[in-house]
RNA sequence: GCCGACUUAGCUCAGUGGUAGAGCACUCGCUUCACACGCGAGUUGUCACAAGUUCAAAUCUUGUAGUCGGCACCA
C-alpha cells in the first residue's frame, strides 16, 4: 500500500465532503432507526453579506462536533444551516457596489428595482458563506437550507406581526430614536454602539433673561440643538436659580422666547444646573417636554442637517457646521461664557460608525412586556435555557429582560420584510396578513402600503421554528414536532440580548414551548496580542489562510480546545501543534497498514465477550424487537476466533492499551456532555501521542513487524489496527477529514462498524458507532503494572542520557524487586530490553553490582546500571541527591501533615490511609537512596 | 454609577479543597527500519497581594491592586 509520508489536509478535504452531501450523511433522514431519540441545532445564521471569520469557525467547529457526536451515537441527528438577509449591511453593500458600478443611488432605481438587484446580488454572492461552511466539513443538512426572506419565513414574520398587532403589543407612536443620517433609518438600542472621544467640548452658553440684565447659563455638547430649544430647566430645590423659575428667556439666534422650568431630572452639581431643553432631539428632554407640556421642535432634516425651523441663517447647514457657526454667533453677541475640553462617549451606528442623532420619529414599537415575563419565568421556573458557562450569562440575561424596554422594529430600508400595513388617505391604518386582507378591511384597494421594513432581528426571533415549518398557517410540521425544541444554541455573548434572548420569547409565544434547551456562549477570538479582531485594526486573521496552512481538522482542534466561554488569542503556533497532531495520527496509521499483511479491523481480537454482548444490548436498547435479520447480523459477528484467543491471551501490553482506550473514552463522552471540549481535546491528544504512539506502538513494534506471518503476529496487528480504529472514531467529530481518511483505509471496516442506527448505508466513519467506553475492560491491574515497565524502561533511560550512554551502546540492566514485580517485568523483558537499549535484563531479590554503577529507585523497585570506565562520580552524586532531595521534601511536607492529631482525626481514613503508604514508599525509596550515595563516598 | 470576569512556568492557557499541569519556547543527546510536523532525557512556578474559614486553600470568603468586559448615565 502505498501512503505519503505526512498528512496532507487538501486531498482528505476535497475527497469526503462530497461523499457524505451526495449519500444523504447529513439528513436526519439517513437514521434507520424509527424510535432513534433526535439532537437538533440550528446555525445562528451568517449574514449573506458575510464571509467566514474565526469567531464562526469557533461556533461551527463546536456545533459541528457535538453533531457528528450524537450522530455517531445513534440520534436522528438534524444541522439547520441557513443565511440571514442581514438588511442594513446587505442593503449598504448593495448601494455601494450600485455607485461604483453605475453611479447611481437605490432612488435612481427606484425601490421595485432595487429589491430585484438586491436579490440578484444575494444569488450570485450569497453562496460565499455557505461554501465556506462546507469547507470547514460542517455536517449540515443542505436539504433543509433556510433564508429568512424565503415566502415560508415571510409568511411566518407576516403572520407574528399582526398577532402580536392585535393583541396591541405591537403600535405606532412618535419617540426619540436612534437615527443614523447616514443610513437614514432608525435603529434599536442594541444597535448602538459607543466611541469614547477625548477631544470633546462642552460648551457654556448664556441665555439673556427678558426684562432683566440677568443672563442664565447653561453646559451643552451639542450648542446646535439650542435653536430647537424649548425650555431651561433647573432643579426646583437649587438656591442659586429659585428666583428664576417662570422667568422667560429670550432665546439668542432665534426670535423665540422661551421659560425657565423646574425638574427633577436636573442635577445641580452638574455644569452649571441649568439644563436647556431640546424635547426634539434628546431623549431625557423629550420626557421633560413630556411632563410641561413643552413645544416639540425638530431643527433638524434625517441626513443631519439643520432644517427650515433653525432659521434662515442655519438652514442647510451639517449639524457640525451649523454647531461652528452657532458658537461663533455666541461670541459674537459675547454669550458665549467657556469652553471646556471634555471627554464625550458617542453613541454611532454600529454598522457605518455615523454618529446617531436622536431624532423624534414616527415609529413601529413592539411592547415586550408579555413575552418577557414568559422568559423570565421560564429561567425561574427552570432554569432554562441553561447557559454554559452559566456565570455570568444567566444572570447578565435575566436583568437585561427585567430591565427590557419596548423595542423599535422599523426600519427605513428597502431589504427586508416590508411592514404588512396598509394606509387609506385619511391615514387610517389597515394591518393585514396580506394586501388584500387589508383591502377587505378598508372597504377599497386604494390603500398604500407602509415603506418600512422589519428589523433583520424580527424574523431572527423566529428562527428556531421557522425554519422547521412554522408559518402561522401551517403550525405542525413532522420537523417542529421532532426537532423543536433544539438541543443547544452556540453563540457568541454580543447577541445574547439581539437573538437568545427574542428567540425565547417568540418560540414561547407562538409555539408554547422554549427554543432550546441549553446556550453555549462561546469566547473571543483575539489576536495575538490579546486584541479583539477588527477590519479597522486589520488585524483579522482569516480562517481560510488557517486551514490552506495548517489543514482544517487542525484549526478544529485548536478551537475546539479553547475552554469553553473563555476568550483567547490567537496563536500560529497552537495551529501548528495540532497540525503536528494529525501528522502525528496520520503515521501511527501509516505504520500500522505498512504491517497489515494478514490482518484486519476486528473486534474479538480485543474483547469477543464485551463486544457481542454490547451489540445484542445496543439492539435491544435501539429496537423494539431483534428480528431474524438481527439475529443475522448476530451470527456474523460471532467471534470464532475468540474460541482459541481468550482475553487472557492479551499481553499486559494489550491489556494496558484497551484499558486506557475504554478510560479516554469514558472521559471523552464525559467531556462532551457537559461541553467541556478543551478537555476532550486533551485527552484524546495526550491518549493518542503519549499511551498509544510513544508507548503502545514501540512495546508491540517488534512483534507486528516480524518479517514471519503467524497467527500471533497477526493476532497482533489485527489488535493494534483495531485500536487505531475505535482512536479514530473517538477523534472523528473533531477531526472529520483525516479520521474519515485513515478510516476508509483500514483493512476490514465496513458499516457493520456503523451504529445499528445506520445499518444500510454506505461505509463511513461518521456513521460508525460512537466508542461509550466499557467498564469491563478497564484493567487497573494492567496499568499499575505496565506503569511499574514504563518507570522501569524511562529510569533507565534518565541514567543513559545522564551519563552520556552512546544510543548504540547497550548496557546491562540490574533489577532488584520482590518475586511479583520480577514476574513482570521478565514478561516484558522484550520490550524492556528494546526501549532501554539493554543488553540483558538481571533480575533478583537485591541488588549484587559493582560499585560503578548508576542507580535508582521506583515504586517497590531498585535498578542499577554498571558502568566500568563510564561512570562519572560527580554526576552520579548529584543524580542522586537530586532525587533524594525531591524524596525529602514531599516526604517532610507529608510527615508534617501525619504529625498534626487534627488530620488524623478529622480527614476522610482512605486519605490518611493514602498518605501514610506514599510516606512508607518515600522512606523505602530513599532509604535505598542514601545507601547508594554513601557507596559513592 | 451598577454588575461581572480575569491575574498560575519565558509566552499562550488548562486545573477549582488533599503531591502544581499542557502546548510552545529553552538545554542536552539522537539520520533508533511510522513520523525531524519526529524520538529520548531535562530545566522552569511566593498559583497577583493581604487577611479569614478549614485538619488541609492555587481552589472557598472578605478586602486591596492591576487588566478586561457588559449595562446605565453622560446638560
Amino acid at each position: 500500500m502505498e501512503i505519503a509520508k505526512s498528512y496532507n489536509p487538501k486531498e482528505a478535504e476535497e475527497n469526503h465532503y462530497r461523499i457524505w452531501e451526495t449519500r444523504g450523511c447529513f439528513a436526519p433522514e439517513i437514521n434507520e432507526n424509527p424510535n432513534a431519540e433526535k439532537y437538533s441545532i440550528v446555525i445562528p445564521p451568517p449574514n449573506v453579506t458575510g464571509s467566514l471569520h474565526m469567531g464562526h469557525a469557533l461556533q461551527h467547529t463546536i456545533m459541528d462536533t457535538l453533531t457528528r457526536w450524537k450522530r455517531m451515537q445513534g440520534f436522528r441527528t438534524l444541522f439547520l444551516v441557513g443565511v440571514d438577509h442581514a438588511g442594513i449591511s446587505t442593503q449598504l453593500m448593495v448601494t455601494r457596489q450600485l455607485k461604483k458600478d453605475e453611479n447611481k443611488t437605490p432612488q435612481d432605481l427606484g425601490r421595485e428595482e432595487f429589491v430585484r438587484r438586491v436579490w440578484d446580488w444575494k444569488n450570485k454572492y450569497g453562496d460565499t458563506i455557505t461554501n465556506q461552511i462546507r469547507r470547514e466539513g460542517l455536517s449540515v443538512d443542505w436539504s433543509r437550507e433556510r433564508f429568512t426572506m424565503e415566502e415560508s419565513l415571510s409568511i411566518a414574520v407576516r403572520e407574528v406581526f399582526v398577532r402580536l398587532y392585535e393583541e396591541g403589543w405591537i403600535y405606532r407612536g412618535t419617540r426619540i430614536v436612534n437615527w443614523c443620517p447616514r443610513d437614514k433609518t432608525v435603529l434599536s438600542d442594541l444597535e448602538v454602539k459607543e466611541d469614547k472621544k477625548k477631544d470633546g467640548k462642552l460648551y457654556f452658553l448664556q441665555y439673556p433673561i427678558k426684562n432683566s440684565d440677568a443672563k442664565i447659563t447653561v453646559a451643552t455638547t451639542r450648542p446646535e440643538t439650542m435653536l430647537g430649544d424649548t425650555a431651561v430647566a433647573v432643579n426646583p430645590n437649587d438656591e442659586r436659580y429659585k428666583d428664576l423659575i417662570g422667568a422667560t428667556i429670550e432665546l439668542p439666534l432665534t426670535n423665540r422666547e422661551i421659560s425657565i422650568i423646574s425638574d427633577e431630572y436636573v442635577e445641580s452639581e452638574f455644569g452649571t444646573g441649568a439644563v436647556k431643553i431640546t424635547p426634539a432631539h434628546d431623549p431625557n428632554d423629550y420626557e421633560i417636554g413630556e411632563r410641561h407640556n413643552l413645544e416639540k421642535l425638530v431643527v433638524m432634516n434625517d441626513d443631519a442637517t439643520m432644517n427650515q425651523a433653525a432659521g434662515a441663517d442655519f438652514e442647510g447647514l451639517d449639524r457640525y457646521k451649523a454647531r461652528e457657526l452657532v458658537v461663533e454667533r455666541f461670541e459674537q453677541l459675547g454669550l458665549l461664557e467657556k469652553i471646556e475640553d471634555y471627554e464625550v462617549v458617542l453613541p454611532v451606528c454600529e454598522r457605518c460608525k455615523t454618529v446617531i442623532e436622536p431624532l423624534l420619529s414616527e415609529q413601529w414599537f413592539c411592547k415586550m412586556d408579555e413575552m418577557r415575563d414568559m422568559a423570565l419565568n421560564l429561567m425561574r421556573d427552570e432554569n432554562s435555557p441553561r447557559f454554559f458557562p452559566e456565570i455570568p450569562h444567566r444572570k447578565v440575561y435575566t436583568t437585561w429582560l427585567e430591565n427590557l424596554k419596548d423595542w423599535t422594529i422599523s426600519r427605513q430600508l428597502w431589504w427586508g420584510h416590508q411592514i404588512p400595513a396598509w394606509y387609506d388617505e385619511a391615514g387610517n391604518v389597515f394591518v393585514a396578513r396580506t394586501a388584500e386582507e387589508a383591502f377587505e378591511q378598508a372597504g377599497t384597494s386604494d390603500l398604500i402600503q407602509d415603506s418600512d421594513v422589519l428589523d433583520t432581528w424580527f424574523s431572527s426571533a423566529l428562527w428556531s421554528f421557522s425554519t422547521l415549518g412554522w408559518n402561522g398557517v401551517v403550525t405542525e410540521t413532522e420537523d417542529l414536532k421532532t426537532f423543536h425544541p433544539t438541543d443547544v444554541l452556540v453563540t457568541g455573548r454580543d447577541i445574547i440580548f439581539l437573538w437568545v434572548s427574542r428567540m425565547v420569547m417568540t418560540a414561547l409565544k407562538f409555539v408554547g414551548e422554549k427554543p432550546f434547551n441549553d446556550v453555549i456562549i462561546h469566547g473571543t477570538v483575539l489576536d495575538k496580542n490579546g486584541q479583539r479582531m477588527s477590519k479597522t485594526k486589520n488585524n483579522g486573521i482569516d480562517p481560510l489562510d488557517v486551514f490552506e496552512k495548517f489543514g482544517v481538522d487542525a484549526t478544529r482542534m485548536t478551537l475546539a480546545g479553547s475552554a469553553t466561554g473563555v476568550d483567547f488569542a490567537w496563536r500560529d503556533e497552537k495551529v501548528e501543534s495540532f497540525r503536528n497532531f494529525a501528522n502525528k495520527i496520520w503515521n501511527a496509521t501509516r505504520f500500522c497498514l505498512l504491517n497489515s499483511d494478514g490482518a484486519q479491523v476486528d473486534y474479538s481480537f480485543l474483547n469477543p465477550k464485551a463486544e457481542a454482548r454490547d451489540i445484542i444490548q445496543t439492539l435491544k436498547g435501539e429496537l423494539s424487537e431483534i428480528d431474524e435479520e438481527d439475529e443475522e447480523f448476530l451470527d456474523k459477528i460471532d467471534p470464532t476466533f475468540a474460541k482459541d484467543n481468550p482475553k487472557e491471551n492479551l499481553s499486559l501490553a494489550d491489556k494496558w492499551i484497551i484499558s486506557r482506550l475504554n478510560k479516554t473514552a469514558f472521559a471523552v463522552n464525559n467531556a462532551l456532555e457537559t461541553y467541556q471540549f478543551h478537555e476532550a481535546v486533551q485527552l484524546l491528544y495526550h491518549f493518542f501521542w503519549d499511551d498509544f504512539c510513544d508507548w503502545y506502538i514501540e512495546l508491540v513494534k517488534d512483534e507486528i513487524t516480524s518479517e514471519e506471518p503467524n497467527v500471533r503476529r497477526d493476532a497482533a496487528r489485527s489488535r493494534i489496527l483495531t485500536i487505531i480504529e475505535q482512536s479514530l472514531r473517538l477523534l472523528h467529530p473533531f477531526m472529520p477529514f483525516l479520521t474519515e481518511e485513515l478510516w476508509q483505509k483500514l483493512p476490514g471496516v465496513s458499516s457493520e462498524l456503523h451504529n445499528p442506527a445506520y445499518k444500510s448505508a454506505e461505509k463511513t466513519i461518521m456513521l460508525s458507532d460512537y466508542p461509550r467506553g466499557d467498564s469491563s475492560l478497564i484493567d487497573e491491574k494492567a496499568e499499575s503494572e505496565m506503569q511499574a515497565v514504563i518507570d522501569l524502561i524511562s529510569k533507565v533511560r534518565n541514567i543513559r542520557a545522564e551519563m552520556n550512554i552512546k544510543p548504540s551502546e547497550k548496557i546491562p540492566v540490574f533489577v532488584a524487586a520482590d518475586s511479583d514485580a520480577q514476574k513482570i517485568f521478565l514478561e516484558n523483558e522484550a520490550q524492556i530490553l528494546k526501549l532501554a537499549r539493554a543488553e540483558r535484563l538481571n533480575l533478583a531479590e537485591s541488588l549484587d553490582v559493582p560499585k560503578a554503577s548508576a542507580k535508582a529507585v521506583i515504586a517497590g523497585a531498585e535498578i542499577a546500571v554498571p558502568l566500568e570506565g563510564l561512570i562519572d562520580f560527580d554526576k552520579e552524586r548529584e543524580r542522586l541527591e537530586n532525587q533524594l532531595n525531591k524524596l525529602n521534601v514531599e516526604g517532610e511536607r507529608l510527615e508534617k501533615q501525619l504529625s498534626n492529631t487534627n488530620f488524623v482525626e478529622r480527614a476522610p481514613q482512605e486519605k490518611v490511609q493514602e498518605l501514610r503508604e506514599r510516606v512508607a514508599e518515600i522512606e523505602t525509596q530513599s532509604k535505598t537512596l542514601k545507601q547508594n550515595l554513601g557507596a559513592l563516598m
